[in-house]
DNA sequence: ATAAACTCTGTACGACGTACATTATACGCC
DNA sequence: GGCGTATAATGTACGTCGTACAGAGTTTAT
């Protein structure tokens, strides 16, 4: 190549962004908040990346292998392939609830996004599925981890709130609701738990594996 | 009340932000093309609204409202209720791709969220679900409606490019990924079609009722 | 040695959400 | 029935965002 050397690369860019996600998780990163933190102009930034949505789905892929994509390929029972991957990608976005909205900024079509689906695609053929309904599957799981992530970001305590208190909050809230509403007050309020998270993924692969009988 | 008569009122600027989208269903509506349109200074709309989040709360709940909730009470049996009112939603959003980020700026507390909650625990409870395990799947098919329409939307064509040819690329594309997603190729191409979010969401209802025994 | 290719900077633009002071309006009260 | 006061809308402004474009500086190929 000709000109100057480049003074970086694109995944010390990508830790640039882990690193504002570290001091202000809930902050969503922007193209100058980076370029500020490599001590570089935010236009510099366009050396490296078309345009912000690009920027964002380097991110989601380096988020994609922090849950452990590999994890997906074998070893464990496929159930709990699939639950546990999914677990650990919405536990990493929602510890960094600002990145959340990446997901939703463009297609996912990176190599790290393929090999998730094609390691779902193993876990559901390993469960007994035809293989489209395995694909059809994988992506019911990625709909619903991410939904969860979202719809759970969307709903955290803000700061100075403390999260056993926004609990209580909605409770009472949804008990002075309509009947039903009411009487599952105390389930409904944790909805955006891991635990629900987890009941919904194992509601929808008992789905899924039923559609075989 | 004292002052002059307001100009506006909250129904008024949402049916901004709808014509809004009618003319350009992808653009995000802003505070300030919404006062544009209702020939005002953007800070007016602070008179009726405390901040942006507030206004696509607001919009929010206009939405939920337009895919018809008051379906969810009764009359069909249960499970076509809840499909019925998913996929409706889902059109409905998918139909104005802009609005599909208002879903994920703030918690969903409006009344007609909570309708909405009502009609699902109505329906599952009618499927036979106990009551805990209703709200979770309540909250389990929210999810995966709005996480379904937000990753559609992120994938949509841009202007200029059609359906099919999008749908094609993506089909060359898994094609020469690895084995399995290869083979799945034409099924995986059109995962963020109705049909799919179809697919998935009564895939989570069977694993729900498959909970009874 | 020179030309071409490439990186980074300097500067700028328009859009965004929002804050603050100011002006105009209408009701409640004496 | 005039007047004070609460309220609505405006005018103006600030800081931040993504991004465009021209120019300066640096490296390699010839």
């Amino acid at each position: 190549m000709k000109g100057p050397k480049r003074s970086l690369d694109v995944s010390k860019i990508v830790n640039a962004v882990m690193e504002l996600l570290d001091e202000e998780p809930a902050a969503a990163p922007t193209l100058r908040g980076v370029a500020a933190r490599l001590g570089v102009r935010p236009n510099t930034l366009y050396t490296y990346v078309p345009d912000r949505v690009a920027l964002e789905g380097v991110v989601v892929e380096h988020l994609l292998e922090l849950a452990g994509p590999a994890a997906l390929a074998g070893g464990t029972p496929w159930r709990e392939r699939i639950t546990g991957y999914a677990l650990r990608l919405r536990a990493e976005l929602l510890s960094r609830p600002g990145v959340v909205p990446f997901f939703f900024s463009g297609p996912m079509n990176g190599p790290n996004a393929v090999m998730v689906g094609e390691g779902l695609l193993a876990a559901f053929t390993e469960g007994g599925l035809r293989p489209d309904d395995a694909a059809r599957a994988a992506y019911a799981v990625i709909v619903h981890v991410l939904g969860s992530a979202a719809l759970a970001a969307a709903d955290l305590p803000g700061p100075g709130t403390s999260e056993a208190e926004t609990l209580e909050a909605r409770r009472t809230a949804l008990a002075a609701g309509p009947p039903l509403t009411a009487a599952t007050a105390a389930t409904a309020a944790a909805w955006n738990s891991p635990e629900q998270a987890e009941w919904g993924i194992n509601r929808l692969i008992d789905g899924c594996v039923r559609s075989l009988r």
